[in-house]
DNA sequence: GCAGGAATGACGTACGTCAATCAAAGAGCC
DNA sequence: GGCTCTTTGATTGACGTACGTCATTCCTGC
């Protein structure tokens, strides 16, 4: 049978409230005494039932997202995963809340993350660039107890627990050795392109990208990165210039999570399947392409462990427990056709409510 | 305030008997009702509180792990990955048990499979190759009520509840489209190393590598393939004589998870980083191999993800509950060095305990 | 309209923990 | 020794669910 409190008061020889004292750390037990119970308690091997704890505490874990709202692929594919992880963790007594501020204005985000104390948020997962706002904003949430994770795209210089995501970095240099691999011929060139290079996803991607190039590949002469801002016609123009002026293009690296843009562009021009085509984020219109042939490699991370993973630290964190890192460790995964996974239905549709939703 | 059964019973009018009955299907109740009920818990968006439900029924699920005695470097990274899930699902009223069977004697492994029930066990992972005794072990066990999944290796034609592991062929057909990538010249020639052919994965694994390499690299020759047996004298004589036979080999894929004898060989005959290598299993070996340049790239499933899978699919099974599909899926990973996963420290470290290690 | 079985209700206890109360015992100080 | 102030003990009622017993009501067929 698994040990009790009971057993550690006995144990110990104290009372079952000088061992709850010691347990949830609270004022009133003399240090010799609480390591009596703390040493009865390695005795015995006592793990606290966190389901007994929690139903007693009457707690559940309120916990925030907050995303752009920009209606992208990579967000939709995101939301998708923490409606479908919503629905699970009802079971474990947590409460997922949405909230979606605009893309480009840092004091509406800093606003939203204000708020979210008053309606008893414990915890918040974070995606968004970092700005002094927001690294403010961030700090005051901290000083009053919520636990802070950064998702998908890191806020390293600001106070939060936790970054849940890949490393970018890492992310590029492995584009960049796919790209380089791939292309079987000698000297080329690879175009790069980006959604916005203010970005640090973008950046840090390019960086990776270019060391690889320069030290493994110096045979390949990689283009300058053009910024495409969601901007479909621009890229077309861009890319068949492009084409036309530099013949010996043999890939494109698509920095950014848009890959629909670029694959029917390459289409229009009658050259896809032609090139190396290497992209990120494992979004339906990604899967397509590979499944075409249109796109050679996706890196990406697997959007449902991002969001379960952020649900575990921040449960972790707002209980003061451990995490187990290396569950937490978000890999780069490289995805061509024949390792796609099988798409699934989506969930069990449970939405996340509305009156959440809105704001 | 989340609904309790109290709710439901004021709900639909019933007492909460009736609903107690509806909720865990015991008899006693007119279809009508139970249908009223059903229809009250859709209404108020009832979920059961699974940890209060555990706490009363004073539930805990014993699992066991029933894996071959082989001292592989994948077993080992497999127990390292169950030992880590063990301590942490603590929490989650989950005991596991490990037990151990002579990998060639299907009968000790029957035996021990027959013994669980009696020792109070709900659930099975199996990892052993599938053989007349065990299938009908397997049945036997279904029938008294245990759930069984298969683990890394599948069981397709025995009564297994569920399959956790990766598709093998899928994974095979990847490790070709990465040898036939990574050789940049024209015809070549790639040998192809297995401990034992006689293991399903082994054969399922070189399906697959086959069927790519002559629809999509028809200029690229694949010699049969070597049994090793784990006999590192025996690979290295032939590794050495088939090389200098012949000269046009530019790559190597290695069926199995030991790496380890291979690029020690290569090493040896001075041909280290030359060859294009691609193998199995990200072991400890595995991963130096990859850091030092010696393998190319290595398909993997992420074994803490799996264990924790099978523990997750088990105490579903174990409550007849529903199953996240897109959470259980194992993805078929690529690794290169530049996306090599950081090594993380053995977890807390919590042993089975030895009484229950011992068979 | 009545027996007999099936369906339902009422109630109590338990699970392991938390949180609060009040009382009692001990320590430290003059 | 008498006074605070701190530490400890004993007890109790939740939390949401399971599950058993026993009593009662509802159908169904005759």
């Amino acid at each position: 049978m698994r040990p009790t409190v009971n057993d550690i008061a006995r144990e110990a020889g104290v009372s079952l409230a000088t061992v709850d004292r010691v347990l949830n750390d609270r004022p009133g037990v003399r240090a010799k005494t609480a390591e009596a119970v703390q040493e009865a308690i390695r005795r015995i091997g006592y793990v606290r039932d966190v389901a007994a704890a929690n139903l007693a505490r009457q707690r559940d874990y309120r916990l925030a997202f907050v995303l752009p709202d920009t209606d992208s692929q990579f967000i939709r594919t995101l939301l998708g995963a923490l409606t479908d992880a919503g629905h699970l963790s009802a079971a474990l007594r947590t409460d997922v809340v949405l909230r979606r501020f605009p893309a480009e204005d840092p004091h509406a985000l800093a606003g939203i993350l204000a708020a979210l104390p008053e309606a008893g948020v414990v915890g918040v997962a974070l995606m968004a660039p970092e700005t002094p706002v927001v690294r403010d904003a961030i700090r005051s949430l901290r000083q009053k107890g919520l636990a802070v994770v950064a998702l998908v795209s890191d806020l390293p210089n600001t106070e939060r627990d936790h970054f849940v995501g890949i490393d970018n970095r890492a992310a590029g240099r492995t584009a960049a050795v796919l790209t380089g691999r791939f292309l079987r011929a000698g000297p080329a060139r690879v175009m790069v392109l980006s959604d916005s290079m203010l970005l640090r996803e973008s950046i840090e991607r390019r960086l990776g990208f270019d060391e690889v190039m320069q030290a493994r590949f110096p045979g390949i002469g990689v283009l300058p990165s053009l910024e495409t801002h969601g901007q479909g016609a621009l890229l077309h123009d861009f890319v068949g210039q492009t084409l036309a002026r530099y013949p010996d293009i043999g890939g494109i690296y698509s920095l950014g999570s848009g890959q629909r843009a670029l694959t029917t562009c390459l289409d229009r021009l009658g050259r896809a399947g032609q090139l190396v085509v290497i992209g990120h984020e494992l979004t339906p219109h990604a899967r397509t392409a590979l499944e075409s042939g249109a796109m050679d490699a996706v890196i990406t991370q697997n959007v449902g462990h991002v969001v379960r993973s952020a649900l575990r630290v921040l449960r972790a964190k707002a209980d003061r427990g451990p995490i187990d890192l290396s569950q937490e460790q978000i890999r780069i995964e490289i995805v061509i056709r024949e390792n796609l996974p099988a798409s699934l239905p989506p969930g069990p549709g449970t939405r996340l409510s509305a009156a959440r939703e809105e704001n």
